[in-house]
RNA sequence: GGUCCUAUCGACUAACGGUUAGGUCACCAGCCUUUCACGCUGGCAGUAGGGGUUCGAAUCCCCUUAGGAUCACCA
């Protein structure tokens, strides 16, 4: 059998982490099973419309390298791929049933259905349809609902589930499940307004466009039992099913938009890396070994097996995402990196450095941030003499007589003419073993004056990077202060 | 509440009847070192509980418990 599977997001505005994880995996399968992986815009809910949602999904899904065979842009040969416009094709499936008398028509209003849920609730037990009282053609008789229908009264359709067995499918991942009909609901098909809900469009699409597997979120598993009875109502064959496991927020309940980021755009707009980010999401629910954590695309492929993905949900831990986007920042080369941390430069207001400057930041700091964004901050006292100095830096490393000490290396270091890592290393070095004392006791006062922090790049790198005109400046400067008494 | 799904270190996971239950993040210690990082080495830490089946159970079955999903004219 052909590999055919569909990626269906509704168009709501953004792409969800969970969506992302879902298309992935459905890609890869596709990919490792040398199928044909599509995307169907699933856009039935005329309430929900959302400007350019659509863009805006392809353009994540693009980001994070996942290509489709068939598509609304792509086209293709089961087109058209996007619900809204096989509009007829619903109402045709729709209508069929009604034939075959495995749907009916319903009259309720909200304000019914709400009391009948109320009324059920009270009795205890399930919320479904009670298809005996309700106002439907059932309880109302062909005569009475012809001629509602033909005085123009709203209605719905909704799917008869048979009264006895069971319906059973088998999951990918979960093996068999099994759902006795007497709890599946008499879901709506087609809508007052004539669109069908996701449950009718899913399957005519899934089945028109050949879908071999349904891999979608496990928030679907309880309504699978509707999707198996319409294929066999429509007498077509049923696909196979993979249910993912959810994606956790740290409280372990579905990642939401209510708690923290849950788009992709979120995690694009603070810097995290493409393939750290694909990679990391991967890992969620599946692990071809369990004894390496860095795959490229090509080699998830290679590994990806459906039936060995988790059934539990996994917590989606922002450290370890951290730790991954570091893992890929370290291997990032300088070319691509220059671009993206010169603008986050700009964006601090950091302008007019040449690109070589710029690649030599990156080089010394890609292994001491998390995100690219974070280096601008970090570095400020390259681009100006520090106006603060730690405190207990300076407690710590200047004493009394750390101002004489350190004159002569200046004096020495004013007479380089070369002002590079080698030059300024070596003499030290030299200025430190004429003077017999070690490089420790003088790197951190060189640090706290030329930098005012603790932390950052190798001294030497430092200073070559600042330049040796700056260098003496601030030396001089912070000297000075020093015998002033502001320090 | 009904139904369904799930259960290995705090987190992500490996082990698809036989392992001292392995790896990674986080955390802790040490090493490296001019700082901070990176890196390296080591440590802490787990099969939810109870019954079966079996020579042998994290693994198969049952019960309990706990979590989650779902029960819209949303997907």
């Amino acid at each position: 059998m052909d590999v055919r599977v569909r990626f269906a997001p509704s168009p709501t505005g953004y792409l969800h982490v969970g969506g992302l994880r879902t298309a992935l995996y459905n890609y890869l399968f596709a990919r490792k099973h040398g199928g044909k992986c599509i995307l169907r815009i699933e856009d039935t809910d005329r309430t929900r419309f959302v400007e350019n949602a659509t863009e805006n999904l392809i353009e994540n899904l693009r980001w994070a390298g996942i290509e489709f065979d068939e598509s609304l842009e792509k086209g293709g040969e089961f087109g058209p791929y996007v619900q809204s416009e096989r509009f007829d094709l619903y109402t045709k499936y729709g209508l069929e049933l009604l034939e075959k008398g495995l749907a009916y028509y319903a009259f309720d209003t909200s304000e019914e259905l709400e009391a009948m849920r109320q009324r059920l609730q009270e009795e205890g037990g399930s919320f479904k349809y009670d298809r005996n009282k309700m106002r439907n053609s059932i309880t109302l008789g062909n005569e009475e609902t012809k001629r509602l229908l033909d005085s123009g009264e709203k209605y719905v359709i909704r799917m008869k589930v048979p009264e006895d067995g069971e319906v059973k499918f088998n999951d990918i991942i979960r093996g068999e499940v099994t759902v006795p009909c007497k709890d599946v609901d008499d879901q709506i098909l087609l809508k007052s307004d004539g669109f069908p809900t996701y449950h009718l469009a899913n399957v005519v699409d899934d089945h028109f466009m050949q879908i071999s597997h349904v891999i979608r979120g496990e928030e679907w598993l309880p309504s699978t039992p509707k999707h198996v009875l319409l294929y066999q109502f429509f007498g077509w064959d049923t696909p196979d099913f993979a249910h993912l496991p959810l994606l956790l927020n740290d409280k372990k309940a579905k990642l939401s938009k209510r708690h923290g980021d849950v788009a992709v755009e979120d995690f694009r707009a603070k810097g995290y890396l493409k393939d750290a980010f694909v990679n990391f999401i991967a890992l969620l629910g599946w692990n071809p070994t369990g004894d390496r954590e860095i795959y490229s695309m090509e080699e998830l492929i290679d590994l990806f097996d459906l039936s060995k993905v988790n059934k539990a949900g996994a917590v989606f831990d922002l450290k370890k995402l951290a730790w991954m986007n570091q893992q890929y920042l370290k291997e990032l080369s300088t070319a691509e990196a220059v671009p993206v941390l010169k603008v986050e430069l700009e964006k601090a207001g950091v302008a007019n450095l040449r690109d070589e400057y710029i690649g030599k930041i990156f080089e010394l700091f890609k292994e001491r941030v998390t995100f690219i964004g974070e280096i601008p901050e970090m570095t400020n006292y390259l681009y100006a003499a520090p106006s603060e100095f730690e405190e207990a830096y300076m407690a710590k490393r200047w004493k009394a007589d750390t101002a004489d000490l350190v004159r002569p290396l200046i004096e020495k270091l004013s007479t380089l003419s070369e002002f590079t890592h080698d030059s300024t290393h070596d003499c030290t070095k030299a200025f430190c073993e004429e003077a017999g004392i070690k490089m420790g006791e003088l790197m951190h006062p060189l640090r706290l004056m030329l930098t005012g922090k603790s932390a950052g790049a190798g001294m030497f790198d430092t200073m070559a990077l600042i330049g040796k005109e700056e260098c003496l400046n601030r030396f001089s400067s912070f000297l000075a202060r020093k015998e002033a008494g502001e320090l």
